[in-house]
DNA sequence: GCGCATATTGGCATTTCTGCCTATCGACAT
DNA sequence: ATGTCGATAGGCAGAAATGCCAATATGCGC
């Protein structure tokens, strides 16, 4: 393995690109930074197929270089794959698999996993992707500890991401470790972009991965999903999962990336949310039914009221559709009124 | 004003194109989405020049129509704009004016505001746009209300978002508006963002704006951010701030995003970030410094622990130019740590 | 100036969160 | 078998967050 910088960074373009992927990479490490005053990346586009290539968009680029240069990188990014069944050329897996041995990194956003997984280095290592491909990277790459409820994972030379904007989060990882937290945390800032997000990305997923993983939450968090009109305490949902309060906050933070009842506010808003669009029913029933004016404790307050109070209600809710000012609909509004809550979905 | 179909979308394509700022757009309105089962956006590139044009990440891409197309959209994004001083050509301008006359919705990402602002319809209006960019917008068109604060602000036919990552939120915004709360999370579901995040581009500028604003909190979190070794509860804040604990509360939170107890522990934990990087003390020397180990009240726990506890500090702190197994630094690992708390910066 | 409506503020009670301390359990070496 | 170490669980007290209500300020039309 000889030493090889790291600081070439080069990206796989091909036919398909996912232009919102590929943008990442060259946001993070394809623009000139000279107020970082660092020795910033060098970027480079690779492909191994000539010619204007189509993108999302439909639009054409160019890849400047060939897999020469690519094997030549000390950081490999490769963001996205067309489709997730097409095995990679071989040309190009070689090139990884040589790229590697000599010491460069390889990354992958979204669905890029699955060059990474053909190269049959991941095996036996850890690695994530997009939830709706997880499933089929662990079933066809068995060897692949498949991670589907984080948003990167790194294993020193071999990195993977989540769908679409995890990348950004993985590439700011890769800054970080390169260049330290303070040059990251400017780059976020410039990316207006917080410069760690996590809780994984298990938080996006529509249904909760692992279901049944011991000591799981997902069944629970499924229960409370559907029984928001109660009055909920995190005290009865800490019985329910059988364990004592504190170790229930605990497992919640692990798993969700929040406390109860910031999760639980947030369901609560967003079933109302929901509701304002999907049914004819009034803001005061549906505050009722979602669990937002009766319930005890705490977490909306004015945000929330904002929206909801049943003193504005005549201003824009008399009818669902009714519009407001700047033509939102009521569910509009209580989506920028959640806005300040921890967005964890889950 | 002629009723004109919002869900056709164009964009404007031009010579130094920010690829990121572009792949935002196409991820959201120009991807087919056969799954969402609604009649989603018709997506166009268009420019005003003509042969390939230059992006950022050096390659190249060629729009598929003219400004004719731009003028008959209903939506038209720009999406930045390459030297904010650069007047942008009359023919543009006189596009956007005419689409905006027929009732087509213009939208800017970033320094996109500038192109908008030339056309003077955004005059006697509030914007905003990227925080670098805030003051020179503000200067240069003293009739637009710049508000450098937000993530984007929507005046109906017109919105702005603030920089690159912001457009997602606008553009999620957007969705939201057209095809509902749950359209719009499923967008952002997939996408791997939350499908809102508030709190305004304020938590990521450097310095905070709006320094000498009334009531606001700038210059109390820059004096506690640089008094993080001191054991500060909250009520010590309200009252460094001349409230009550409750209003501070309130206050806090639509500056912010956030409570002030987990902006402290954030702000903890950042500062030890920096210092593990640009000193040589050891875990608990840093700790002590930003009031980790001290710290009266909450907010850090087996999350923090985990990076800082001094138990575990033989493994990786002994040096902090050691390594971990995955060849990150001891901040990285913080990072990561970190990252379950609310990604609020400031 | 007056009355009404709305927004802001402060205080209080309740719930929630979290650091810390202790107890328990399992692995492992002696 | 015993002791040590590490990890996890539970309990507790103090701090923080929040809904709610009452009081006060602010604005506006008359």
């Amino acid at each position: 393995m000889r030493a090889c910088d790291h600081r070439r960074v080069a990206t796989l373009l091909y036919d398909g690109l996912g232009i919102f992927e590929f943008g990442i990479v060259v946001e993070i490490f394809g623009l000139p930074r000279p107020e970082l005053e660092v020795d910033w990346y060098k970027f480079e586009t690779c492909s191994h197929q000539r010619g204007p290539l189509r993108t999302t968009g439909g639009v054409h680029i160019e890849a400047r270089h060939g897999l020469r240069t690519l094997q030549q990188a000390g950081t490999i990014v490769i963001s996205g794959w067309k489709r997730t069944r097409e095995p990679p050329p071989e040309s190009l897996l070689k090139a990884l698999r040589s790229a590697h041995a000599c010491g460069a990194r390889l990354v992958s956003i979204c669905s890029g996993a699955f060059v990474l997984a053909a190269t049959g280095l991941l095996d036996g290592k850890r690695a994530t992707t997009h939830w709706r491909y997880a499933e089929e990277l662990a079933s066809r790459f068995p060897k692949i500890r498949v991670d589907p409820g984080v948003l990167y994972v790194d294993e020193g030379s071999i990195l993977t991401s989540a769908g679409s904007a995890a990348g950004i989060d993985l590439c700011l990882h890769i800054v970080r470790c390169d260049y330290g937290a303070e040059i990251a945390n400017r780059v976020a800032r410039r990316l207006v972009m917080p410069p760690h997000r996590d809780g994984g990305q298990a938080q996006y997923v529509q249904n909760p991965v692992d279901r049944r993983a011991p000591g799981g939450l997902a069944p629970l968090l499924q229960w409370a999903q559907s029984h928001l009109g109660q009055a909920l305490r995190v005290e009865d949902l800490a019985r329910r999962a059988a364990m004592s309060p504190r170790t229930f906050a605990r497992r919640f933070r692990q798993q969700t990336g929040t406390t109860p009842h910031q999760w639980l506010t947030h369901q609560r808003l967003l079933a109302a949310q929901m509701r304002l669009e999907k049914t004819d029913d009034g803001i005061d029933a549906i505050a009722e039914a979602v669990g937002l004016q009766t319930a005890a404790g705490a977490g909306v307050d004015c945000r929330c009221r904002m929206a909801l109070d049943t003193k504005k209600r005549p201003r824009f809710a008399s009818d669902r559709r009714n519009r407001l000012s700047h033509n939102c609909t009521p569910a509009c509004v209580v989506g920028q009124a959640v806005s300040h809550v921890n967005p964890v979905t889950l």
